[in-house]
DNA sequence: ATGGTCGGGTGCCGA
């Protein structure tokens, strides 16, 4: 089974360039995240008709995530549980009905710029929520999959140029502090099992011709608990799609699991 | 070199 990620900053924009990857790709399961569109605006004709089931939580104007599956799926749930006051859509999952069920969580992490403020507020209480939850999931011992845009670079190897984003949220000591503790609860960075050392990246400016001087960062992310390390066959980013016609900032990045 | 580029909710905000 490949599972993709993928943040496609808007779905009217990559109205052709996400259909391309799929055939290109052909995961069987995909989570976007960025759609920044209304459930009913998405068009999942497009999709359905390649043969992806398609489940939407969008919202007006920014973030949405989705999942589209060409597997069953069971037990759909939209956003992050922990605070009914948050109407923000940057959380859905589901278990994909394969060979053994498996526990996708699809996630939109917030950016939390500008620091201090609210913003940041929001993203370190929001990773406090997201762990709690991993917790509950973790409990259930069905292989847990944890995709998207985590809008952490985890370690300096993961940015072109570490010393740029000191005092960005992205890559605050206290940012990165979160993200470990997520991962101590018992996930693991399945990109890094597979790659170490610097030049990974799933995420380019459009500014400054960013893709081309490679002036990147590792934000996208697959954690993965112990029961879904067991079948993990491989990993990748897909960087070349950066390079494509009208791409999304972010690029896709993916696992293949013996499931 | 103190800018630059996208996408959308629109003449600004989020990234």
């Amino acid at each position: 089974m490949k599972i993709a990620t993928f943040n496609i900053n808007g779905i009217k924009a990559r109205i052709e360039a996400l259909p391309a990857y799929l055939a290109e790709a052909n995961p069987d399961v995909i989570t976007l995240q960025e759609i920044k569109s209304l459930d009913e605006a998405f068009p999942r004709s497009i999709f359905e008709d390649m043969g992806y089931r398609v489940e939407t939580h969008g919202q007006k104007g920014f973030n949405g995530v989705a999942i589209l599956s060409k597997l069953p799926l069971e037990d759909i749930s939209r956003g992050l549980p922990g605070d009914a006051e948050d109407l923000q859509a940057r959380w859905i999952e589901a278990t994909i009905m394969g060979q053994k069920p498996v526990r996708l969580c699809g996630l939109y992490l917030p950016n939390g710029n500008p620091v201090p403020g609210p913003k940041y507020d929001y993203k370190l209480a929001w990773m406090v929520r997201m762990q709690k939850h991993a917790s509950t999931l973790l409990a259930l011992e069905m292989p847990l999959i944890m995709a998207g845009d985590y809008n952490i670079i985890p370690q300096a190897q993961d940015a072109a140029k570490p010393e740029t984003w000191v005092d960005d949220a992205l890559y605050l000591p206290e940012s990165r502090a979160a993200f470990r503790a997520i991962e101590n609860i018992g996930l693991q960075d399945a990109f890094r099992t597979r790659q170490t050392g610097p030049g990974h990246y799933s995420f380019w400016d459009y500014q400054a011709g960013a893709y081309e001087r490679n002036n990147g960062v590792r934000i996208d992310h697959f954690l993965l608990s112990a029961q879904a390390m067991d079948l993990l066959e491989d990993c990748a980013i897909d960087k070349v799609v950066r390079a494509g016609e009208k791409p999304s900032d972010h690029v896709p990045v993916w696992i293949k699991l013996r499931a």
